[in-house]
DNA sequence: ATCGAACAGTATCATGTTAAACTATATCGG
DNA sequence: CCGATATAGTTTAACATGATACTGTTCGAT
């Protein structure tokens, strides 16, 4: 049975590993979601703006294959964000199919006072691993973030 | 500057961490959601199929400390998996503030038939890492998942 | 024994999320 | 040039999710 034990040793590990990363994630993601919530932005909005912020006007394909997510929820996230004004969609005359989404100044404004704290608020978070387990895990979720399928 | 200079590095460090932490999760969500879904099934659903199998019949209560979730978000999985015939409410005599959630024998075949695939994917989508790192990986995910606040 | 606090669950609202169908536009092969 | 195909974005339906306010029910302290 050394085969069957092998098996479901390595069940019982990978089942572990995985249990494991999701918890310590939604748990990250639930002590940090706070710091956003508090100036009324939800992860996602702040995703987007920081997209914006960080690497400049975008289309909304290019923000979806940046955060992950589909092309149906970037329209209404972006939707959201235009009700508050933080962007704005643009069209551009060589392709009229795209439209190009800006942050305003309000959005620029809010963005570069939140991501500072948003930063330290992460690495007030992370330190309770050591800087050596820091740089163990970034390895480890490299290896296993490995690229995805298309549709996006 | 050596004090800005190790603050920004720290910075640095952590937020590799998380972003790669996030990615890495939603990367494999992503990839064992069809494993579900193909079942018509969706991740939360299958949850809490897995806990009344694994643990028995239990309020909606134990299942929002168990999967993590609001216990406005248990009524509407548990409302979800009722009209499918998958699980029923129950009530007690001695507390009629609750109810107890149980499979059915539908529910039931369901989750015993989908348990051990959705383990396999695990294991096969986890064997990037060696043992080693799958052991190094939960370690450190149990160090950084240290449990919650109350309300729930 | 009763009243006020705690508790289990529900309803509602806003947001996020995917998939799929759809619209409009662009591009490519012949 | 033109028709097939691909692409960017929107819409819709179904589900998830947290917060908040609400309804009943239970329990505890006086």
């Amino acid at each position: 049975m050394a085969t069957r034990y092998k098996g479901k040793a390595a069940e019982v590990r990978a089942l572990n590993a995985f249990i494991n990363l999701m918890r310590a994630t939604d748990s990250v993601r639930a002590r940090l979601e706070p710091h956003l919530t508090r100036h009324g932005v939800t992860p996602t909005q702040f995703g987007v703006l920081e997209a914006l912020y960080h690497l400049g006007p975008m289309n909304q394909r290019d923000l979806g294959r940046k955060l992950l997510s589909s092309k149906g929820n970037i329209t209404t996230v972006v939707d959201n964000l235009e009700k508050r004004r933080f962007v704005k969609r643009t069209s551009i005359a060589r392709d009229r199919r795209q439209s190009i989404v800006r942050l305003t100044s309000t959005g620029r404004r809010m963005i570069a006072s939140m991501f500072p704290k948003q930063v330290r608020a992460i690495t007030e978070d992370f330190s309770i691993l050591t800087t050596r387990e820091q740089e163990a895990l970034t390895q480890l979720c490299k290896k296993l973030g490995r690229r995805e399928k298309k549709p996006r």
